[in-house]
DNA sequence: TCATTATATGAACACTTGTGCATATAATCA
DNA sequence: TGATTATATGCACAAGTGTTCATATAATGA
């Protein structure tokens, strides 16, 4: 029996730390909330459907049955997600009649997704 | 009993595609591999946590028990994001001694990260 | 008015994901 | 060699998320 004297690791006793770039980051640190919301903006586009979508606009503008069309997707997993794409204001939308036709919202949006592509393209060599 | 004939909605007959925006978008979308990798790539961004360890080495290089006391959590949860980030390529690192230490990957991962604060500012007002 | 059509949404369920615990690994030092 | 320390990782579980089904809403035309 080697009876390990169960070492309690003092949790907030860390040796390692430099404590000036601790210091100079947490500084500079945005607030929580800043950053929930910077996460979650991200999280928008960290969905197969939702980039599906996303790439599908970055085309053309397009009805809901435009994109169930191009997703080949039933209509509801469609409309769930171009909800929450409204709710990030990653898309825009008009109705025209019973029609709602929607688009990207801006160019960061156009941006982003090019970055994250140069990105990927990249690793793939 | 109003007895509504159960319309069996024929989920490839909707009416009111634009085939032709249908054929060009189409046309022009990535192979679903490379939109799947998108994706996952963007989820990496997706994260509080992983967001905040992102922002930390947008100012400088850490080590991983900085990482542990700039963020107030745990050595595993920490270790179990850095994971994450190195296997999309986000961030780098080198050993020494003991310690490793990590730094954002390149630059299009800062560009992403101050993107996404734009566009969060500007929802913000 | 009623039927039809395009889109939206609530509920339920399967699946994924982040965290903490315990422990493993690997480097340093005595 | 054994003890200590910095980091990594397997497992389990709670919490979150995407899809489907059923249905609601709203616009159009008969």
């Amino acid at each position: 029996m080697t009876e390990t004297k169960k070492i309690p690791r003092d949790i907030c006793q860390i040796q390692c730390v430099h404590p000036e770039a601790v210091d100079r980051v947490k500084d500079k640190m945005p607030s929580q909330d800043i950053l929930m919301n910077l996460a979650d903006f991200f999280k928008v586009f960290g969905d197969h459907t939702r980039i599906r979508i996303l790439t599908a606009l970055y085309r053309e503008e397009l009805c809901v049955c435009d994109l169930v069309e191009v997703l080949g997707m039933n209509q509801s997993a469609v409309s769930h997600q171009l909800r929450v794409l409204r709710g990030a204001k990653v898309v825009k939308f008009r109705k025209q009649g019973k029609m709602v036709y929607y688009s990207l919202d801006d160019d960061h949006v156009r941006e982003l997704l090019r970055d994250g592509m140069d990105h990927i393209q990249e690793e793939r060599g």
